[in-house]
RNA sequence: GGCCCCUUGGUCAAGCGGUCUAAGACACCGCCCUUUCACGGCGGUAACAGGAGUUCGAGUCUCCUAGGGGUCACCA
């Protein structure tokens, strides 16, 4: 039997980091065992639409090269694809439950059980359905149905008895039935719920294994009773732990957590975060880390998914960011690079000097505009004491006389290159028998005005070519020179 | 609150009754390399939530407690 799954979200923002998890996973579930991935809109609830919402599904999906063999926009066997072109599908199954008494019409309205929901509450209980509209005769209800009377189709929940099922990753699950409420199937509007939906179109879309977030744990069993109702074989059940915050919070929209494309934007690459996302929660049971698609479809397997929720932690995912950031060529490095260095205003200059020295610095491509930024532009109003650094034994004073003594020799350098720079400054150091730092300090100091700066003296005044360089260094001679007056 | 689920270092995790004086990775700390910072190399600190059982033997099985999560909608 061909192997289904399918990933089946709401369009109700944006692709957030639990749903491409979930995703990822019921896709290598099925590409490991040679299946199909289907995507599936649950869009049920018309109120909770958000406009765009599934064009920024069907983009993060293909950005994190997860690319689905039936669905909406492709098309498939088993189509329509969206739940509301499915509406119509819906009713006949309700009716076949009613008629089996698995399910039964409700003409209660919500002002009304609202009234009951907040009586019973007040008294501290849980409010649970009672059961009113099943006992309703059969005229009644054929009359209030004649009469256009607004209702619902409830799934019939036995009274006693128990219901469970079996999940892949928790075991078996059971529950007493006095514990389920009759679960609305049909809403006023005639369209299904989530619960009634996700159960008709997993089984008529041939679905073979339903992987989904852990927050369904608690109402399985009632699908599990609508599966038996229609006496329809049970999908095999993956239930997937959320990804949190903090020990105590959900990673979520609401709080402001980064969702796929946010992190993309943040300058982090796709491959980067599909793989860190799949070791949140999943281990392939050895030691690698890392894994291209090919290699995590491979490694893939059920009995590495955890059983605890996992603590999403960006600081790693950083880490891993850099390392496939150190992994690109120059070229792939420069081409991500592009618009911070243009935002930085250093486009213009040696790509393959700053490729060199920003590449193994550069975590998330975010990050580069503040590293090069002092390439544009000196703030020449650091601080002198930048000058003054104990393991290049340089000081103010020391500085100043280094620069005064090597400007001219560097102005009259035939050629600005970083070779003819490096000879030229390696071989002074030498000569004057100083360490490299005391003489590369000072010439990088006045250079940037920064302390910390990606790339070297060298680097850095091959950057800036010969006439900005000399500015720099000129006006840091300056500097130095009026405050030790 | 009822019900269900979870619990190995700060974090992700390996571990499926003996090979656990508990792996690996991130983070952190130290050292080396070095013209700053990174990169790279080497080393270090750090965990089986607590308590009862079962067993010759428990991180691994059972129960209880504690903590955390989920769910109790005409939302998914």
């Amino acid at each position: 039997m061909t192997v289904r799954t399918r990933f089946a979200p709401s369009p109700t923002g944006y692709l957030h980091i639990g749903g491409l998890r979930t995703a990822l996973y019921a896709y290598l579930f099925a590409k490991k065992n040679g299946g199909v991935f289907i995507l599936r809109i649950e869009d049920t609830d018309q109120a909770r639409y958000v406009e765009g919402a599934i064009e920024k599904i069907y983009s993060g999906l293909k950005l994190a090269g997860l690319n689905w063999d039936e669905g909406p926009d492709i098309g498939g066997d088993y189509g329509p694809y969206v739940q509301s072109e499915r509406k119509d599908m819906y009713l006949p199954y309700a009716k076949q439950l009613v008629e089996s008494g698995h399910a039964y019409y409700c003409f209660c309205t919500k002002d009304e059980l609202e009234a009951r929901r907040a009586e019973v509450e007040a008294r501290g209980e849980t409010f649970k359905y009672d059961k009113h509209c099943l006992h309703l005769d059969k005229d009644e209800v054929q009359r209030k149905l004649a009469e256009g009377h607004p209702y619902v189709i409830r799934q019939n929940i036995p009274e006693s008895g128990e219901a469970g099922f079996d999940d892949v990753i928790y075991g078996r699950i059971d529950v007493d039935c006095s514990e389920l409420d009759d679960t609305v199937l049909i809403k006023a509007d005639g369209m299904p719920t989530y619960n009634f939906a996700n159960v008709i179109d997993d089984h008529t879309m041939g679905i073979t294994h339903v992987m989904r977030g852990n927050e369904y744990l608690s109402s399985t069993p009632k699908y599990n009773l609508l599966y038996e109702a229609f006496g329809w074989e049970k999908p095999v059940y993956i239930h997937l732990t959320p990804v949190m915050k903090d020990a105590t919070r959900k990673l979520s929209k609401r709080y402001g957590d980064p969702g796929f494309e946010d992190l993309l934007a943040q300058g982090y690459l796709a491959e980067a975060i599909v793989n860190y996302v799949a070791l949140v929660g999943w281990s392939p049971g050895d030691d690698r880390e890392f894994f291209t698609m090919d290699e995590l479809i491979e490694a893939f397997g059920i009995e590495g998914l955890s059983k605890s929720p996992a603590i999403f932690d960006e600081v790693k995912l950083r880490w891993m960011n850099a390392e496939y950031i150190r992994k690109l060529s120059p070229e792939d490095y420069i081409r991500h690079a592009e618009p911070h260095l243009a935002e930085a205003d250093v486009a213009h200059m040696d790509k393959a000097i700053l490729a060199r020295i920003l590449q193994p610095r550069t975590e998330i491509f975010t990050d580069i505009t503040g590293m090069v930024d002092f390439l544009a532009k000196l703030d020449e109003d650091y601080s002198i004491d930048l000058f003054t650094n104990k393991k290049s034994k340089t000081n103010a004073e020391v500085c100043r006389d280094v620069l005064a003594d090597v400007i001219p020799k560097l102005g009259a350098l035939p050629d600005w290159t970083e070779e003819c720079l490096h000879d030229f400054l390696i071989g002074y150091a030498a000569e004057h028998g100083m360490k490299n730092g005391t003489l590369l300090w000072p010439v990088r100091i006045a250079m940037s005005g920064r302390s910390v700066t990606p790339g070297g003296a060298i680097e850095i005044a091959a950057l800036l070519g010969r006439d900005e360089a000399m500015r720099r260094l000129n006006f840091g001679l300056e500097k130095l020179s009026f405050s030790l007056v």
